[in-house]
DNA sequence: TTGCATCTCGTACCTAGGTACAGGCTTACC
DNA sequence: GGTAAGCCTGTACCTAGGTACGAGATGCAA
């Protein structure tokens, strides 16, 4: 590897993320810290970039930082051997994306549901019985679903 | 309308809701500060068990708080005339429901597609060409997606 | 050597939707 | 009237993933 050092702001552009965000995963674990120059200044291996990259498509993934953390941490630890987990960990992954898709399908019904009704007054549908809007079933601990 | 005053510990337990979430409903303007007893006890109309229905029916469909609000105010001005802009609204969030569920789905596709190839290592898999993660479209503005 | 861009650190702030705590007052019941 | 439960306020804290700011040091080119 050709040691062509590369300063806070030439490893964000190139990843496209914030200078401000380098600092803050080399504080979650998601990166280490690299070498300084005599100034103090923060000197990266061109590879960083590449790890970026890797930390973004975790995300994309929806691995939260703390998983992509620990992902990258046993990625350290068995580098080059098989079995890093990460099979394991993008099967329940997948549960978890796959249910989230079934809750905001159940939202996706009950949304058209309300415009095929012509639902245009909730304090009046909360009263009636023949809205398809799920007042009822509110006492039992409906869980939330983010939407965005 | 009967009235049958209640406590804030008796409407917070009738929705299912804590009671410092009416404290905090009211700073958001989602539900108006009643009327209080000399001691300065709040004492709320047996309505307000309907509107929290409303609230946490309207959050299960994916409203943010800030839209609840806005519908609700939308609704105590035309309250029983035509109109609330119900039906707009929930076309709308219904769309963004369907965008949220295809982002999800393409994220499901990827991660199928990881698990199938079996990949195992996400460093090799950013250097390697037919690792179909999608390393290479990152630069673009790649948009999260919370999967939680 | 000057001057400006870049970087350093610590700390605070942001969104969203709440929850918790402390110290003191009110209400309800016996 | 005593006592315990409930409620009041203000303020701080929580998760998740960052972003912003200010003061001061460094790096680099002319």
């Amino acid at each position: 590897m050709s040691e062509k050092w590369l300063r806070t702001g030439q490893v964000a552009e190139a990843a496209g993320v914030n200078a401000q965000t380098l600092r803050y995963y080399h504080r979650r674990g998601l990166l280490q810290e690299p070498q300084r120059s005599n100034g103090g200044h923060r000197l990266y291996p061109p590879e960083t970039v590449i790890a970026l990259r890797v930390i973004k498509v975790a995300q994309r993934l929806g691995f939260t930082l703390d998983e992509v953390a620990d992902l990258i941490e046993t990625i350290g630890h068995r580098h080059g051997r098989p079995n890093s987990g990460l099979q394991a960990r993008a099967t329940a992954k997948l549960a978890e994306v796959e249910q989230k898709i079934a809750d905001l399908q159940l939202i996706r019904q009950t949304l058209v549901q309300a415009v095929d009704a012509g639902c245009d007054d909730l304090v009046a549908c909360a009263a009636s019985p023949c809205c398809p809007l799920p007042f009822s079933d509110l006492a039992g601990g409906g869980h939330r679903v983010d939407v965005g």
